[in-house]
DNA sequence: TAGATTGTTAATCGATTAACAATC
DNA sequence: TAGATTGTTAATCGATTAACAATC
């Protein structure tokens, strides 16, 4: 087990590496190589050695890797091998897909509670919550010891929401509205924006 | 103008910029610099300088870039300077989001097809649109000659629908499927999995 | 054993940053 | 003019690839 600081480049690729591996364990494949998972995935074989072996020696020369076993370790590595309670805030139209999405099973992560600020949605019962008022963030986000965060409302109130969520202690949050938030240096944010993702891709139309 | 080939890196950064600078257009504000911009998007002055100095001189020495002429050039790079015709492939929850969503108007998309396999949503409206059988998504997609499409099936699904797409001549899909696509060189993938995206999160955590 | 595949090293390649002359 | 900021060069830093000894 290497100690040192791993890039951040690196802890990327690990989930999809986890994604394509409990894949092939689902159509019930036992044993798995650099090369044939680099096929799955689009990613070169010794880049995959590389980047598993900054965790330790999973593999076994001649064979391979133990699908289960790989499994197991990049689940502990990316501290998935336990479920996650994650705050939704917005219950617009991607909000309710989010809190019906049943892709969070066996993934690591369960939505634990729901907030929005619009009148005539709180109280709403999505799936298995009550929508609660944005008000009660920073107090039940708190009590509830939460530390990740969708965050599904417009854009120009994204801010002041993630401020929110800030203060009540959350570390990770899933940016749906599209606009560059201001975090602290030790809250992690990822972004999900599908125009912008559009516009990569069409500049090679 | 240098026509040499530009990383991807770069390209993916520009939405970004694009992004941050609508905004500012919207406030109001008409000129920046590569320090206040950075500063908005979390990226150093000098790499927007350079990132922006592949595609011409855009900028002025004293006073930085106006606003509205970057977003021009921006646009124009990124072929965003008109509106793409989308198909949305899958009418479940996301794909019910992505139909109503606003956030395509105004950043070069709109969504001119829906497709799903399911008889009891083919024939529903949904937004302006009638949902199509996913039978007819090589005609279809082939007369419209739409070039881009969002998929938002179930995992099981989507590599044979991406096959079709590919068939049809789409050379851009953005997918919501928890899988790695298989496809020709000369199409570009872009990936939203929200499983991934908290998974290189929780690593910090 | 022979064949396959890992983990790792060194070489290559590419991206970012720092610095500054040019100039608005 | 003095101050500010670009575009660009060179230096640094980091990531990827190729190659292969080790070994299952």
């Amino acid at each position: 087990m290497n100690a040192e600081k791993i890039p951040d480049i690196i802890i990327g690729r690990l989930p999809v590496y986890l994604r394509a591996l409990q894949r092939m364990a689902d159509n019930g494949i036992k044993t798995t190589s650099s090369q044939e998972l680099g096929e799955h995935v689009g990613i070169s074989a010794a880049q995959i050695r590389k980047d598993i072996s900054q965790f330790g020696e999973f593999g076994k020369q001649g064979t391979g890797y133990s699908i289960a076993y790989l499994l197991d370790k990049l689940r502990e590595i990316l501290k998935v091998d336990r479920i996650w309670d994650v705050a939704l805030i917005g219950a617009g139209d991607i909000g309710h897909a989010l809190a019906n999405y049943q892709g969070f099973q066996n993934r690591g992560f369960r939505i634990a509670a729901i907030f929005d600020n619009n009148k005539e949605k709180i109280g709403e019962k999505i799936g298995d919550f009550v929508v609660q008022d944005t008000d009660k963030i920073v107090e039940t986000i708190k009590a509830a010891n939460i530390k990740i965060a969708m965050l599904t409302v417009p854009a120009a109130a994204a801010q002041s929401v993630a401020d929110k969520l800030v203060q009540a202690g959350v570390k990770a949050i899933l940016n749906y509205a599209p606009i560059s938030l201001n975090v602290p240096n030790n809250v992690k944010v990822q972004y999900i924006d599908p125009s912008t993702h559009l516009q990569r891709m069409t500049y090679y139309l």
